[in-house]
DNA sequence: TCATTCAGTAAACAACTGTTTGCCGACTCG
DNA sequence: CGAGTCGGCAAACAGTTGTTTACTGAATGA
């Protein structure tokens, strides 16, 4: 019996450590200029390979773009999923803000180059990219709804009234992203404390949305 | 008396005219690209002048950026300034909020390809028109923050929560700016609706929120 | 009128680009 | 062991790039 069948074979092993290679330099090379400006030539370089090497590995750049977006969004989505796991322990809305406030700064603090990447890279010119992104946060709204139509506040919302404050939420969130990468390490609090206000001024409106 | 005190002489024209083509090119071209990845003989040659010829106009392809992002702002400043003074004859909150979705979506519809630079440089590569762009932006701010600390609603509100509050509107408008760019404009109706909802339900909780 | 200014040009520079080709040599597997 | 697979390389392709140079010729203004 080889290793045949768990796939973890030398070559398999020295393949994927290129691809990382290849797609470490890329980000790191991305965090200084966008994707469409970005050449083969140049990640290979910042890789250690010879240009002709890329195509064994990708069909061009937009295709490493759009790995780096799946990449990028899978350890969020994990978090995501924690979040809402406290939830369910626990109905102080409050608290949940600040966990989602905090997983966010998490996120952004563990993996800088990605989310940079994804804010540079969502509305830049590489159109798979684009899309890639968008389909991808489109998801994470639908998470956000179904998270946000079992809380007992949702009580008289219909399902698209659910689905708008999701994507109101998420939209909040990204924005959020953008600034703790903005406002760097010593900034991080007060960003924070912004997006929680923010947060906090949606729950309440949320509150006494069916008055009148 | 010539026209040396008015400065509108035919080769002051002429130089001007050859600028605008240079920026109409570069704007062009940057519906489908990113300014990082955008060439000066690209340009030029869309522009139908030499790539020498550049030079006599700008110093490189940032302060072309730069241009554009001065340029893309003034407009909208005109169109909220005229949105603010609507506001001072009428204090419907309802209304303004129509009144100010309407605003953004004419500017979009009026100035799609400076709307879409806007959205596609704002976390850009190039770190001169970030920051351009994020000055300008600020500046915008500070415009709702004076117009938000008029309103009676305001009572009660320190000035930093007034300040927030206008960030908050900033980035709620320029959200749905590029909302309108992606959903072109067939979704308009839609994205306007959306646009609405959100900011009346800020309304509600910012009316609401000093109750404990 | 006539010297001056200066926007735009053509040409040259060295360096860079994406992609394909044929090849090598280490891994794979019966 | 031996045939076959296949990741990576060097080289060549036919371009492209940014920027500087010395120039031309029309607009300028005394």
């Amino acid at each position: 019996m080889s290793h045949s069948e768990n796939g973890v074979g030398v070559r398999q092993a020295q393949k994927l450590q290129s691809r990382r290679a290849l797609l470490d330099a890329g980000l790191h090379l991305l965090e200084q200029q966008n994707l469409s400006g970005l050449g083969v030539r140049e990640v290979t370089r910042a890789a250690g390979m010879s240009p002709a090497g890329f195509y064994r590995h990708f069909s061009g750049m937009s295709e490493l773009g759009v790995t780096l977006v799946e990449e990028s969004l899978a350890s969020l989505h994990g978090m995501i999923r924690g979040a809402f796991a406290e939830q369910r322990g626990q109905q102080d809305p409050e608290a949940l803000i600040d966990s989602a406030v905090e997983v966010v700064a998490a996120h952004v603090r563990e993996h800088r180059a990605h989310v940079r990447f994804l804010a540079r890279e969502r509305h830049g010119g590489v159109r798979e990219v684009r899309e890639a992104i968008g389909a991808e946060l489109r998801r994470f709204a639908d998470e956000v709804a179904g998270a946000l139509a079992a809380q007992p506040v949702s009580r008289g919302w219909s399902a698209e009234e659910v689905r708008m404050l999701a994507e109101l939420y998420v939209d909040l969130l990204v924005t959020s992203a953008t600034a703790f990468l903005e406002a760097g390490p010593e900034g991080e609090r007060e960003v924070a404390r912004t997006a929680r206000t923010r947060l906090r001024l949606i729950s309440v409106g949320r509150r006494h949305w069916h008055e009148g």
